[in-house]
RNA sequence: GCCUCGGUAGCUCAGUUGGUAGAGCAGGGGACUGAAAAUCCCCGUGUCGGUGGUUCGACUCCGCCCCGGGGCA
């Protein structure tokens, strides 16, 4: 069934454990290029609090989807999908395997999963801008009705509070004229055979290696990259300054609470996310996944992993 | 040693005239199709410091003891 698809590889997990430097590595075992499926390093400018890839590492492997938008532009899942997938076939033509690393789930799930991104639904600003004001003022409960009469189905799956999902089925009915079901069945099979590689840690480990990430992207100067932003005009709404680390620590800068209290609720923030991309990923059942505590040293790690693909790369 | 204020969920604390407890935070679980590092949903049994007593019944009243903070000697 999947059979004469392409295989591509993707690393996956939550935030600090490792793929970065497992995918350096996986990456030079099989001559692939990187492709980075994540929401925030694809800003320039923003290196340190998104932990990219250092330019040492950029030169052992091709990276693409690093530093492709300025930290104003309004990067979509849509924005990657397309960019992605161009990728994946320049990497192909050029008889390399694309490797798809990152921990942004909806960024991954749009390329082995099914997935529709129509022309037809595309973000209308001044719709969304108006759908965003009417919720501010008075709430979901009223547009959520709206959504159920023109769309039962969708409207069953979205909760009146959730602004974002709301606004944007409603942006989908009256940009397109048609409701975001039927949108919902025209989704575009998957074109590729992806071989899922997951890293986990448990939580007290994984919270551990968080907290001493936090620390390190202070000490390398994570302060003064949010503050330089911040001078060169970004604001602070714009969806890039959203991102951990960017968001608390310019609260801090503005000086709308402590040092300390910036640090801790970047910990804070930061250990929730890693439990929601957990959730995340859990449910793909395709996904093989390493615990990285089992094992003692780096390399142990990478070799059981190098074993797997090269297995899974084998199978027809 | 005496006086005083505390000792209730991992933390900070509520607890009404005595009817065996509840908020915030932390934490946990889940959803997820164009902001996704976003947005949203669900989850609170704990010897009410210990022990005797009063009472039909005590976190709530009384005695003693233990542990903290403050004050006086």
């Amino acid at each position: 069934m999947t059979g004469n698809k392409k295989k591509i590889i993707v690393i996956l997990g939550p935030t600090a454990t490792g793929k970065t430097a497992l995918a350096l590595a996986v990456a030079q075992k099989f001559n692939c290029e990187i492709i980075s499926a994540d929401s925030m390093q694809v800003y320039w400018g923003m290196d340190i609090g998104t932990a990219k890839a250092s330019t040492a590492e950029q030169e052992q492997v091709p990276h693409h989807l690093l530093d492709i938008v300025p930290p104003d532009y309004a990067f979509s899942v849509a924005d990657f999908h397309d960019r992605a997938d161009q990728c994946i076939e320049d990497i192909f033509d050029r008889n390399k395997l694309p490797l798809i690393c990152g921990g942004t789930g909806l960024y991954i799930n749009s390329l082995v999963f099914p997935y529709n991104f129509d022309p037809l639904t595309d973000v209308d600003p001044a719709v969304r801008e108006a759908l965003q004001q009417e919720f501010a003022a008075n709430g979901g409960e009223q547009m959520h009705q709206r959504l159920q009469e023109m769309d039962a189905v969708t409207a069953a799956k979205i909760h009146p509070n959730d602004s974002r999902r709301l606004i944007r089925a409603l942006e989908i009915c009256l940009v397109s004229g048609r409701v975001p079901s039927e949108f919902h069945e025209d989704n575009q099979p998957v074109k590729y055979d992806p071989i899922m590689i997951g890293l986990t840690a448990d939580k007290d480990l994984l919270y551990a290696r968080i907290e001493a990430r936090i620390e390190r992207m202070l000490d390398q100067g994570l302060a003064e990259e949010v503050q330089g932003l911040l001078q060169n005009g970004l604001s602070r709404d714009a969806v890039s300054m959203q991102a951990l680390g960017y968001k608390q620590i310019a609260a801090y800068l503005e000086q709308e609470c402590s040092l300390d209290e910036a640090i801790k609720n970047l910990k804070r923030d930061t250990r929730r996310f890693a439990k929601r991309q957990m959730t995340w990923f859990k449910r793909d059942q395709r996904i093989c996944w390493f615990d990285i505590a089992q094992y003692l040293e780096e390399g142990e790690l990478i070799s059981a992993v190098l074993f797997r693909i090269a297995q899974m790369l084998e199978e027809v």
